[in-house]
DNA sequence: CGTCCACAGGAATGACGGGCGG
DNA sequence: CCGCCCGTCATTCCTGTGGACG
């Protein structure tokens, strides 16, 4: 009867704070996207040729994370495609997410699938691929969007040659136009490309400020008036969201996580209220959950790194360098029995954990002692043991 | 003001497994 | 089933360099 269980169910089944959970979520695109009438306006001017059949100019859009733009860009795209489809205008749109594609191979399979064509996700020659996708989409005459988001992260890892050949697609096309919408989070991308891909793929371009505390106030206001039930917000709360989401370089998207979060665990807790206390607990546990996450799914020896980087700040506490940590993990691996990498290779997998957020590596010139690179953790040492402790091959030295 | 440490980080190359066309 | 090409991980070899010391 007192089984725990059974009060946990009642607790969540007679949880009244969430009306629609649905609209808190991070990928949903919500029909009205205050403080962003600008940038809607200006992309559907400079997209809207396409209704009249003729290739808008390629367009570049910039803006730190969570201002809106994939949902911008979503949104408008899906107002034109509508529109098209009324006046029978043949209008498609392939949405591509660089991040989680980040090869030139796994875009244009992605494209190509985009058009309807499945594409072996490896085996082929690249160029193999360009060349179907080329013959694919010339088949019946249409427009084409190609929405590359994050792009920053393909070119930085395969360089712009992808970029490159779809900007030149068009000459190869007879009967199909494309139109590429490029998004990124890097202000300084264009920096990197080649002057020829940035001259015509930034024809057009679209800044995405950062939204400020009010602003993220206001939207958060009006995404909760439908989204939570009323009254089960205390006051200062979603003041509070957007102020510590403000400080993240005005991120909406944190600040909506931040308040989902914060209901989810007032509604585990049976509480009828979010209170303040519950957007606390929520950052920690956004944080936590980052970086068990990120460090479970890493390497073997990417985790022996990890461990060795808490020995050495535990004895000295500011980090340690490069040859300190190099040698103190391979004293680690060896206990282990197990053959350390290169020097080389664990300076990539140092460079990887300081963009993770993982670490910090800082290169430092010691005058003729040499230049390195010290690197210190920058998690908290609970949850980089809870981030260890699953590994079996760890579990042992995790507790020392 | 030149030297020289202790690495950073680029280039080339190889091992390996996945998945295709034939 | 084979040979091929791919992406990924790792090694080897290498050149480059900020700045305290002398």
């Amino acid at each position: 009867m007192t089984d725990p269980l059974d009060s946990l169910f009642s607790r969540v089944l007679s949880a009244k704070i969430f009306a629609n959970r649905e609209m808190m979520r991070p990928d949903y695109i919500p029909n009205d996207l205050p403080h962003r009438e600008d940038q809607i306006l200006k992309l559907a001017e400079i997209l809207a040729p396409s209704l009249k059949g003729s290739r808008p100019s390629n367009i570049f859009i910039y803006g730190v994370p969570g201002t809106g733009k994939t949902a911008v860009t979503k949104y408008v795209l899906k107002k034109i495609e509508d529109e098209g489809r009324k006046i029978g205008i043949n209008l498609g749109v392939a949405y591509i997410n660089c991040k989680h594609d980040d090869t030139n191979y796994r875009v244009l399979a992605d494209l190509c699938e985009s058009v309807g064509e499945r594409i072996p996700f490896t085996g082929l020659s690249t160029s193999e691929v360009f060349r179907r996708f080329v013959n694919l989409v010339d088949s019946s005459e249409r427009m084409i969007f190609a929405v590359l988001d994050e792009v920053d992260a393909l070119v930085k890892k395969t360089g712009d040659k992808a970029l490159y050949d779809l900007t030149r697609i068009n000459q190869r096309l007879s009967r199909t136009r494309i139109s590429i919408v490029g998004i990124t989070n890097d202000l300084k991308f264009m920096e990197y490309l080649d002057p020829r891909v940035r001259s015509s793929l930034g024809e057009e371009e679209l800044v995405f400020p950062p939204y400020d505390a009010s602003e993220l106030e206001d939207i958060l206001s009006r995404r909760a008036a439908v989204a939570f039930n009323r009254n089960t917000l205390e006051g200062s709360v979603i003041k509070l969201c957007s102020a510590l989401a403000a400080k993240e370089h005005g991120d909406a998207r944190r600040a909506l996580d931040l308040l989902r979060i914060s209901g989810e665990i007032a509604e585990r807790n049976g509480d009828t209220k979010v209170t303040e206390e519950h957007v606390r607990m929520a950052q920690r546990e956004i944080e936590k959950d980052r970086v068990v996450e990120v460090i479970r799914t890493m390497p073997l020896h990417s985790k022996i790194l990890i461990l060795s980087l808490y020995l050495i700040g535990k004895g000295g506490s500011k980090g340690g360098s490069t040859g300190e940590l190099y040698d103190l993990y391979c004293t680690v691996a060896k206990s282990m029995g197990l053959e350390p990498l290169t020097q080389r290779r664990i300076s990539d997998l140092i460079n990887e954990l300081d963009m993770l957020g993982i670490a910090n590596a800082k290169v430092v010139s010691k005058g003729r002692y040499g230049r390195t690179k010290v690197v210190s953790l920058s998690i908290s040492a609970k949850n980089l043991k809870e981030s260890l402790q699953d590994d079996p091959r760890l579990e042992s030295l995790v507790k020392k």
